[in-house]
DNA sequence: AATAGTGGTAGCAATTCGAAACTATATACT
DNA sequence: AGTATATAGTTTCGAATTGCTACCACTATT
């Protein structure tokens, strides 16, 4: 994995890490609890040296954990951190993108619901820290505390 | 571009179209404002035969429109659909993971803000048709209208 | 001892990417 | 008229990545 994106722009270091074919699928299957290497390789289709690949930048990256299972033989869980659960609202955006504008109403294939009220989710908001929902054209980019300096020619 | 994923799951089919290193990118600076050929080139970086692929297939998809601008010389302008617009929720979920996750709290380079009252967006919810708020532990995928029959021997 | 499952490596062909050079069209300048 | 500049690509070609298939090491099962 050779590091692409170096701007300084949380997109662009987010697809470092997520932007290929492939990982989201992989991330999407251990949402549904799937943790083992061969599970992952059989339910994505991916090739067995890419998913090698993507679960060690992964881990390096520390979205999955690694974890030796003792159990018959070499085998090894791979788990969703703390960091690799956040990604949930890009998986949801995600899917839900993917049912309104590639499938169209009464063809999604798989429709996200609420477990307790069997709702479908039906829309996103972004939110405040004081809860307020935001518009999407009220959505600006500011540079952030991070934000690299501007050159002044000190 | 050869069509990969073909399972009938809309992260899958999302990924057939955004899963690469640049798209998100030339989305985002779309969402910025920028139109023209030359001017994603330059400030993403992509190589310009990419360029064009990527502009091709996201003008089949849906995703950008591409406009004739009767003005010196050929020229054109690549806007945003009502579907490509619909990915802002997909580059706010990304912008703030990778925020949150590959920067951390005051190493953010790039914050979300409310235009009208500067306040950083925090956190995104999902939403049901009734307007509750769905945790993300309950969250649920199920078969959707679309779903492909289960083999049945019929 | 032979077979099967897991979690990989290794090798290799095919595809895709990236950088640079080149093209075509139109305008502006001298 | 001739030259320069800008946009929007296309072409070329070497390098990197992907996608197969085969193979390997380890353990358990038959």
């Amino acid at each position: 994995m050779t590091q692409r994106h170096t701007e300084a722009c949380p997109i662009a270091h987010s697809l470092n890490i997520i932007g290929d074919r492939w990982t989201l699928l992989i991330v999407r299957e251990a949402f549904g609890g799937i943790s083992r290497f061969s599970d992952f390789h059989k339910r994505t289709g991916i090739a067995k040296n890419l998913l090698t690949d993507r679960l060690a930048l992964l881990v390096q990256e520390g979205v999955f954990e690694k974890s030796d299972i003792g159990e018959r033989g070499v085998r090894y869980a791979y788990h969703l951190t703390e960091s690799g659960r956040a990604l949930l609202p890009v998986m949801v955006a995600l899917h839900m993108w993917g049912n309104e504008n590639l499938f169209g109403d009464g063809e999604e294939p798989v429709l996200l619901v609420d477990r307790t009220t069997g709702e479908p989710i039906q829309s996103m908001a972004m939110l405040t820290s004081s809860g307020a929902s935001v518009l999407p054209e009220n959505i600006r980019r500011r540079p952030g505390p991070g934000a690299p300096a501007l050159k002044t020619g000190d």
